[in-house]
DNA sequence: ATTTCCATGTGAATTCATTAACAAAGTTAA
DNA sequence: TTAACTTTGTTAATGAATTCACATGGAAAT
């Protein structure tokens, strides 16, 4: 089955949400349950969850722990996939404390950066290296995605030689577009443009 | 002309773009070129563009400062937008030093910590106080919109105070669905989720 | 037992978003 | 001047996403 972009993220956010349920002892739900933590209706959950071919039991709904299975079984590589961030200012370190172990097939392993005295440390299980390494240690480390916080200045060529080591995808957060060949897939986080969307919807 | 949350995100994506040719010297655009810089085709961009009122000229496309000019009267509110941001941990730090003078309609101008030594402070014109003042300031500064780094455990209490003190929209970046009324305008960011999007998406 | 609930799965209908297509009009070149 | 380009604005056509609506079947209540 194949789902669009769209289907993805609603994914990947129910099984956020359900993670949180399990924790808190939650066991099953329905998908007006689920629709309403998401602001969406029954009929999308289901119509979502239909897609990944897990199916709930009419009266009872769904069982929250086989639910995030087949999510999982759905939206996670087979293999775990190695991550490197590049920039260790604050946003790259609010982002290394955030992430440790959230999924564990998705792990952030190296971080780069060109200031002496923020490599070589450990934060979280991800150890800090110079940019010079970059390219040794992706090939090394088996590394195929990449975040980006490092200044505008430097973005774009960063990129370049990200791709140029072999990265596939890119979770950029430098407020800048990439000029970067098509097949390489680039999800692009602005703040700024978030709290523009805000301030005009809010109220 | 009432347009969707989709078209509203490519606007500011477009205002961006073209901010940063204006200040590379470039004057004018065609739909095409516009649309590569974000993936898309021609006919996205004028139909956007049609959306709100603005017209290029055939040959010589649109004019870029008068293109902004009409993106902003149509996405920016009409008086300034103050903006606090709970939580100066490295994320609150990373937004603040980011988000200085990026828009002029919308001012990030108080932060609010619990930690005594994050408050009273300074930071890109954005003053910092205890969380204890947070209803007072947002009165009196007349604030409409917050951002939200605080650790998970806090986001819904600090939540529900926004909200009692007049919040009308929310940036939430505390990985938990906020429980909220429904005319709360609430985006959440949640990096991990981005990246599970990259890892499924890339190659 | 039988009836009454409810919630699911899914095909059909609808709504919404994107793309195609083309007339109109400015520009350039001959 | 006229013809050939080029790019816009906009309507119509297509395509995608969401919602509706209902048959199905398990559980609880009578
Ligand atoms: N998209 C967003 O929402 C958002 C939010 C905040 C910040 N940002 C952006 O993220 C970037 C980082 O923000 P920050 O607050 O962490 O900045 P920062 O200045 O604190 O950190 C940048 C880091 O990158 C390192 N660096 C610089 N050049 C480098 C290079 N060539 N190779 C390797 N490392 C290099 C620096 O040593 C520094 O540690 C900036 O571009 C900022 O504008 C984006
Ligand atoms: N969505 C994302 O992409 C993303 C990325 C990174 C971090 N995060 C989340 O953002 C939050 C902040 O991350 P961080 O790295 O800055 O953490 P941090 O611990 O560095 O900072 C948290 C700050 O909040 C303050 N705080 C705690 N309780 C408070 C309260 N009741 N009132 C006022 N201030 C209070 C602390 O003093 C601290 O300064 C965390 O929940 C983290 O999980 C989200």
């Amino acid at each position: 089955m194949i789902v669009s972009e769209r289907v993805i993220q609603r994914l990947v956010l129910y099984r956020k949400i359900l993670q949180n349920l399990l924790t808190d002892g939650v066991t099953k739900i329905y998908s007006h349950a689920l629709g309403d933590f998401v602001d969406s209706t029954p009929a999308q959950v289901r119509r979502d969850i239909m897609n990944i071919g897990y199916k709930g039991t009419p009266v009872h709904g769904y069982d929250i722990s086989l639910l995030i299975s087949s999510i999982s079984d759905f939206v996670d590589p087979t293999q775990t996939r190695n991550v490197c961030i590049i920039g260790l200012g604050n946003l790259g370190k609010a982002i290394l404390d955030y992430c440790h172990a959230r999924n564990s097939k998705i792990n952030i392993i190296d971080a780069f950066d060109k200031d002496p005295s923020k490599t070589n440390i450990e934060i979280n299980g991800c150890k800090s290296y110079h940019i010079n390494e970059l390219e040794t240690k992706i090939e090394d480390d088996r590394i195929e995605l990449a975040i980006l916080s490092v200044p505008i200045s430097e973005a774009q060529a960063i990129a370049e030689r990200l791709i140029r080591a072999g990265i596939k995808g890119i979770l950029n957060y430098s407020p800048i577009e990439l000029r970067l060949p098509e097949y390489i897939y680039v999800e692009n986080r602005d703040m700024m443009l978030a709290l523009e969307k805000v301030a005009y919807f809010a109220k």
